[in-house]
DNA sequence: GGACCTCTACTCGGATAGGAGATGTCCGAGTCTGACTGG
DNA sequence: CCAGTCAGACTCGGACATCTCCTATCCGAGTAGAGGTCC
């Protein structure tokens, strides 16, 4: 009995800025009490120690969210990041789109045109290949169900789940820090 | 007008060995004619030659579906790679879960844990993340797609779609080489 | 002629390099605040 | 007292390292078959 020692095999996996842009979202509209109008800024030093981030790097992370129209960056003293919409106008689409890249997971790369069928007349391949159809139509799905997401319906459910939290929350902000 | 010289973001992405992987599996079927049982096995080379591929790397992505128990795999002279299973029996899902692995794409640092509610208490977190729930969900629908999909389905609508092209494809292998 | 043995050619399997992309950090351009100065 | 000016500190934005993981290659263990040899 000879345990192979195998390697285990990578994972595609979602890079860890969505989960963070779409907290510092939640906390953005807690702390703007719910009207982006009238939020006065907040800094990325602020949002990171919220969550135990580094906050340079969380800075990166959230330019992507500006340009997509999410929030709005103020520089200067008491510069920092507002929302743009309301968290009803904002799904878990746009936030990964955003960050990730308006790209699918699945790239066909067409390896059926090289090989074998690449003596094949081209009118064959006018047709989509059939694993990327199968592979769009999944995904698909996935994009649909993110898209019918808002973060307006996330922080419901955040809320139904902790009723104090909220409260708890902005009192930590309005202290100092102990 | 300043053009912004931002490089793009990055995106997350699927490996491109369950691209390879599925078309070798399709290949296969056709190349034992649609019997498992009955089938020879196919060396990497071959595999490799008809898509145009690395034959050694292709050889390292078909081994997670040998372990998954979707191909089997036969050493020595005449060896080579055969269906484990008919492709009615076999779906993207198991495709990708073989090479990509078995966890999510997205996964939850519950970074809520850290900074400001790290003094909550411990049962304020028994409660998923909200966003982690959401994400979930629309992953679920995801895979749920990809399991529905058979192999035998992408099959049949790649030869509605070109008809011809499997006695064309067989031919090129039953002929040597030119 | 037939059975056995050896030898070779060929296969997969995993260990080993190389490169792209994500992660993490740092410094500069810009700007708002606040105090200072002059009227 | 008030308006204008200026210095300062703090902000985001993007350029610059570091590190993990995907991509790619190579060599060894093992096997099936062919051929030779002996009975």
């Amino acid at each position: 009995m000879h345990e192979t020692g195998t390697t285990i095999i990578g994972i595609m996996r979602i890079s860890e800025g969505v989960e963070w842009a779409a907290h510092c979202c939640l906390l953005l509209d807690w702390m703007g009490r719910g009207d982006p109008e009238t939020a006065e800024p907040v800094s990325t030093a602020r949002l990171a120690a919220g969550y135990g981030l580094p906050p340079a790097y969380l800075n990166k992370q959230l330019q992507p969210l500006v340009k997509a129209g999410i929030l709005t960056s103020t520089a200067g003293k008491k510069g920092g990041f507002r929302l743009a919409k309301r968290l009803a106008d904002i799904t878990l689409m746009d936030v990964l789109t955003a960050i990730e890249g308006p790209d699918e997971a699945f790239q066909c790369a067409e390896i059926r045109q090289h090989g074998v069928w690449a003596d094949e007349p081209a009118s064959v391949f006018r047709a989509p290949c059939a694993i990327d159809t199968a592979m769009r139509t999944a995904e698909l799905e996935w994009r649909r169900a993110l898209a019918a997401q808002t973060l307006a319906a996330i922080q419901a459910n955040a809320e139904l789940q902790a009723p104090g939290l909220r409260t708890q929350v902005l009192d930590w902000y309005a202290h100092p820090r102990t």
